[in-house]
DNA sequence: AATTCGGGGCC
DNA sequence: GGCCCAGAATT
């Protein structure tokens, strides 16, 4: 029994460590505090935002800055109100409506098979994410979106935003990619353990557009810089 | 795990 | 003009 423990833990060992899982706690509620006041408001975080397009905006969101889908926002869901308006949408009508978006081909594509997978399964998507590997346009994201806004799991939302506030709040990841990170994953589901998670992965992404900035970060006004390494760093 | 894809927005 | 953006698909 005791080997088989041990083992066990050599192979699965927790990455993050307990200062770590602390400080992290402690950054979430922090930055849930600050977008009570700071946070940014849009359409698809309402409570009249629909599952369908709580999903289906994702792949508006798909490098694509948030402000820009949110003044998208209103006239798209008024012109595909549902997965199976979405999937009925003739491709080159759907293209020209995402050209003020960008990206209007790849996204008009993944929109469709998305929408056509979805329609078929009444927008139900499954509840073990290793099922959603063959779903059109859904990669982790999306699959972490999906679990959080339709299974009600504790997710993040880990894109470059989450990782670059963690990262730099603690330490840098090793690997190149965000997804095979163990340790930034460890760290990013800790982030949001307890607490509202929608609230905790919003917090997150706002405080990552308006202060921790990729390109020039607002330090002087962070609210959590006397915890931060990079900030200790520069 | 690294590269490719790909277009508006913003500095 | 170069860099950034709520990544996915491909190799």
């Amino acid at each position: 029994m005791h080997c088989f423990r041990h083992r066990n833990l050599m192979t699965f060992a927790d990455p993050l460590l307990p200062a770590e899982k602390r400080q992290l706690t402690r950054l979430a509620g922090d930055l849930v505090r600050w977008a009570g006041t700071d946070g940014r408001h849009f359409p698809w975080r309402l409570p009249a935002a629909t599952t369908y397009e709580k999903i289906a905006v994702e792949v508006l969101l798909q490098r694509t800055t948030a402000n820009a889908v949110g003044r998208f926002y209103a006239e798209f869901f008024a012109r595909f109100p549902s997965w199976e308006a979405l999937a009925d949408a003739r491709p080159e009508e759907l293209e020209t409506f995402l050209k003020p978006l960008g990206l209007w081909r790849r996204r008009a594509v993944s929109l469709l098979g998305l929408a056509r997978y979805a329609a078929k399964t009444n927008g139900l998507f499954p509840t073990d994410p290793r099922l959603h590997r063959d779903i059109p346009a859904v990669g982790q994201y999306v699959s972490n979106a999906i679990l959080s806004f339709q299974h009600q799991q504790r997710t993040p939302l880990l894109d470059v935003n989450m990782a670059r506030v963690i990262e730099r709040f603690l330490r840098p990841r090793r690997l190149a990619d965000i997804r095979y990170d163990p340790w930034l994953q460890a760290a990013s589901h800790w982030f949001v353990r307890r607490g509202d998670v929608q609230s905790a992965n919003w917090a997150v992404l706002d405080f990552a557009a308006i202060i921790c900035k990729a390109r020039t970060p607002l330090c002087t006004s962070c609210p959590v810089n006397t915890r931060c390494a990079y900030f200790a760093s520069l």
